[in-house]
DNA sequence: CATGAATGAGGCTTCATTCAT
DNA sequence: CATGAATGAAGCCTCATTCAT
């Protein structure tokens, strides 16, 4: 969508720049993205309120670039060596998924939170989550034409609803401090709900040979 | 819960504070809490500045009263003519969920976004979302006590993901206007991938057969 | 200056009145005149706030009603009994002065305080001030005259600064917490110093003369 | 005696400060403390009022700042030409204290009143005052000791009630326009009654050349 | 590029005063 | 007369943003 100048920045400039991502990235997770003030960022990065200008037009477009890093994170393509086991993928997914969002707690929620008042922010966030439920749902889809998951339900829907799942636990359960629950044993009961969800045949068995 | 001096309101104040209520909650929809100032919500109430810190401390203080009203609502105690089955009630209980959100889907949202800041506010909520939990969490144990759901899975740790796959869902449909499904469908689904998601034995009646 | 009304009160009036009087002293003194609002004053009163308007303009002015009776107090008229004798005379003013502003101190100092934003208020004060310097100024005149005390100083001017000793003096000692001496002694000591600044013939009887 | 960071300050900004702190002072004479507004000091200043804040917690802070400097000049250690004479030294320091106040009448009445709803300007204002009072009486202790004062007076209650003299009198002879005395009459005569109250000796001798 | 002082719009809050009941 | 809710002017303070050094 934009056609920024790439801007090569100079070996010192490169220093500062990466100094306020760090820094800022420092304070929301301690005092959170409004209550930082951009006298704070410049202070935890040891640098001039003048330099933040020279960077960034405003908290919210450094939080942008913050969250650009995560949703990377949260949302990995599938490695290679997963296999084609459908319960194997959604597991690992799972796990990906809360584990990125475990290591990250904090700060994914706040740029959650910062999402409701940052449209540029909301579309970022609004991409992954596309691309992760639009994975979930081409799945479905081809469980669904292999006849090993019922069609009585919307692929797109299921993927939504079961994407919105996990999403929903992990900001409750590592959002906030209020449950605590374990992570492996998490992964594991999602994947079961999930699985079962869709009426996947259990171990799509072996092949079965004479 | 709380010991303060009840004071009861003349006619007239009770008329001021209700209509401050009603007016914040229109302001707070229309350009979402932060936005508001004091000001916007008494120039839409029609009265003076002076007379909302008449009857709150500050903008969180009544929005925490708007979010227990909703609250409630979001939640309400099944009715009795749902019956035992299990399929209906979670389908009863779902489909008030949805409903609720979507009927008030914007006022819902913002005031989750405020539970990032606020403490008392985020309280609320917890306790809400608390109630419905244990309520789901309660009636997996039946299940699984009756035989009717395999006990592979903590009740407690099944409630908090499929309560939290029902509000995650409403979250993101209703509360942006990015993705649209229709209601009736998407409690039949959420209420399909629940049921399957506990392995719920689909007609529980006995059939019986010679 | 001005031609009042008597404006004569029905009872109940003078009673809400007095209620008032009573219960600003009452918070002034505990809160300290500008601390107070006229809400606070109504609530200790025990009346509403528009009753206020009722009888007084503004705290000044209820203030003022507050100081001239203070005043009165502080220098009352020397009783008849003294008797004629210097150092009896400015042993009793100094007395009673000690004596009424220890009894009052807190509201005096207010007062006192409020004398350099009140110009009707220092008016008040002025006036009493300048009674009782005017009659240290006769008392040291007819010493002067009678050859008691040398005329080397300004009647005038000695009668400020002695009687502003002796206010200063229960101004800092009784007005803030700070010194703590014994009232008894301190009546003593000023008017020893006061006599004796004076010059003052110790014994003055001496009279017959072979 | 503070553990603050001493921040060095800029040039530019120790000007701007200067520039505040001189404005302060001046509006501060022109319409009392109460009635300055954060705006006139900026404006008389010639700065945003943001900048007060930059150097300023508040109005307090900054009268705080001026008062001590004020204390400093009205209670000068006595210079060394003064010799040892006690008269001599008693009429320097009531010069010191009559000058300095007429220099600084309006500030100084100024500071004073707020002394009574500032703790901490108060603290300062009882530190200097103890300080001269503490000088006048190891004065009278060594006058007494060397037999030139009877030792009928408390050396402690003495010099409060004489240093309260002299600033009493400078504080309503010179704080309001009301009375109008000669300065130097005025040293005069306070230097005479300070010393008859104290009985001293006179000429301290001298006298005898063969 | 870096610096950090200066700026001032903008929101918050208080409370003396009014006035309808 | 009493009541107390309503009013809104007025001051306080913060902090994103600019710009001279």
């Amino acid at each position: 969508m934009s056609t920024e100048a790439p801007k090569p920045l100079t070996r010192r400039a490169e220093r500062t720049r990466a100094k306020l991502v760090t820094a800022a990235r420092k304070v929301f997770e301690k005092h959170g993205v409004l209550e930082t003030r951009i006298v704070d960022i410049a202070k935890e990065a040891g640098v001039a309120v003048g330099s933040f200008y020279t960077y960034f037009e405003s908290k919210e477009e450094l939080l942008r670039e913050v969250a650009a890093t995560l949703y990377v994170e949260l949302i990995p393509p599938l490695p290679a060596e997963v296999g084609p086991d459908p319960r194997a993928r959604i597991e690992a997914g799972n796990r990906a998924y809360v584990r990125a969002y475990e290591k990250n707690a904090r700060i994914l929620t706040l740029v959650q939170h910062q999402t409701l008042s940052d449209a540029t922010l909301r579309g970022l966030y609004e991409e992954a989550r596309a691309a992760f439920i639009a994975r979930v749902e081409r799945s479905i889809r081809r469980l669904q034409r292999e006849g090993l998951s019922p069609k009585d339900v919307s692929p797109r829907l299921a993927a939504h609803m079961l994407a919105g799942m996990v999403h929903e636990f992990c900001y409750t359960t590592f959002g906030f401090g209020t449950v605590d629950f374990d992570p492996e044993e998490a992964v594991s009961t999602l994947t079961t709900l999930w699985t079962r969800a869709l009426a996947l045949k259990p171990e799509t068995k072996k092949k079965s040979k004479p």
